[in-house]
DNA sequence: CAGAAGTATTTTGCACGCAAATTAAATTTG
DNA sequence: CAAATTTAATTTGCGTGCAAAATACTTCTG
């Protein structure tokens, strides 16, 4: 190992990439029909649905132009509907479906599961320090 | 800020998200005319080129078909070349460009600057844990 | 109220990144 | 040595993500 993980932000983009992978096939795996994107489009639904892309965008720190592909795929497959919003013609709110709520626990529990088998080995002081860094980077960067 | 970032996954990828884009944003201040994954795989080089894609992928931990465009960009704008090897027809060796080597004390800088800043207000020890739990991340999945 | 400015969403273009399939060459086997 | 297997690199297909431009609609201003 090592050798280019000498630089932390090389082992940092290298960990999210495995992180990534092991949530796809996971998902795969247990056959819910999602994808990692989508996994966390659907855990800030989950939070509150009936949002606007932009209220979306500012839930899932997604951008907008992103989150219209993966809205687009999630509603092909059944698991949101756009529904208009008679105020506003260019805006509308994005609700989960019965097929979304079914597969609400199960999807969570992938994710926990995900972060448990990462973390393993790791004591809870570790996992509080790891929390507290990587929110660092992102407030700073 | 919080709310999604109670799950240490979305935190992860999301502060890997910024990463690249703080760095994306550093080279193109600099203009190195180079992305970030091109300095990877430029960094991984400096610790040594003349290496087949083969080998460049066990050093740079990217799939040989992602080096593929990679190392075409890079050979386009005149950071590597490819060196045919006699004994193997299937082959080449990648070796680095004068220009590449011309910009690597400064390519080096920004990664430390990336690393610097993300870290900025970490202590030692923190940054101890982090590296130790995104190693364990890696190895974990 | 018409034109200007602002806002919501989408489209386009580019950069990753992997898996699976493909191509071409080298090596192993019968 | 010819056929089968393995290996090296590439291509194709899909998913993610942002920035900048485009589109369509709403709101503000004179």
């Amino acid at each position: 190992m090592l050798e280019i993980f000498d630089n932390v932000c090389i082992l940092l983009a290298k960990s999210e990439q495995k992180h990534f992978q092991f949530t796809k096939k996971l998902l795969e795996e247990h056959g819910l029909g999602i994808t990692p994107g989508q996994l966390v489009v659907l855990y800030a639904l989950y939070k509150g649905d009936g949002v606007s892309i932009t209220e979306l965008s500012k839930k899932s720190y997604l951008d907008n132009s992103t989150l219209t592909g993966l809205i687009d795929r999630l509603e092909r497959a059944h698991f949101v509907s756009r529904v208009d919003v008679p105020e506003d013609r260019r805006s509308y709110y994005i609700y989960l479906t019965e097929e979304a709520n079914a597969i609400r626990d199960q999807a969570i529990a992938i994710m926990q599961s995900v972060a448990k088998t990462m973390l393993e080995g790791c004591s809870e002081e570790e996992v509080r320090v790891f929390r507290k860094v990587l929110l660092n980077i992102y407030e700073k960067l």
